[in-house]
DNA sequence: GCACTGGATGTTT
DNA sequence: AAACATCCAGTGC
């Protein structure tokens, strides 16, 4: 099924009603239904460490960011900042798991599947404001 | 303030 | 043992 989000078209693969894997294809240039905030995800095979990460995630609201190490910390792991970087890194349900929303400690984007720019432009959609490279602090969001 | 460094860190494979 | 979408304290502009 394929919906758009801030411009973007983007590609949602379920099976029985669950997400299996959510795919950005790129700009969208039809017109198409919104992509639902509320979906079910496919969590089976993931570590624990992995679903209290994602889950943690999918509370940042749009408009605010959380950082690495805060988003470790809500989600019961302090000082595994780097180990959620990985998470994110293979997050298969991109926007619906909102990894473009947690950024460095710095307030600098970080990594992203699609590249930092695409991150920016979700951010921005969103109307998370920036001061050069970098997100303003009031955008922190505080679990 | 900026940029860079080295070392520590937690989790996964 | 190695990899990693990080963090922090230190150093030098």
């Amino acid at each position: 099924m394929l919906y758009s989000y801030a411009g973007f078209k983007v590609k949602v693969m379920q099976e029985q009603g669950v997400v299996k894997r959510i795919t950005i294809l790129g700009e969208a240039r039809e017109v198409l239904p919104a992509l639902p905030r509320s979906m079910k995800l496919d969590l089976s095979g993931f570590t624990p460490f992995e679903r209290a990460v994602m889950e943690k995630a999918r509370e940042i609201p749009p408009g605010k960011v959380a950082t690495y190490a805060t988003l470790a910390k809500a989600a019961g792991y302090p000082g595994a900042a780097r180990a959620v970087g990985n998470v994110m890194a293979k997050n298969p349900f991109p926007i619906i798991v909102p990894c473009h929303r947690v950024v460095r400690s710095d307030f600098r984007v970080g990594g992203y599947a699609y590249g930092g720019e695409v991150k920016r432009r979700l951010l921005r959609a969103e109307g998370v404001a920036f001061a050069g490279e970098r997100v303003k602090k009031p955008y922190l969001w505080n679990f």
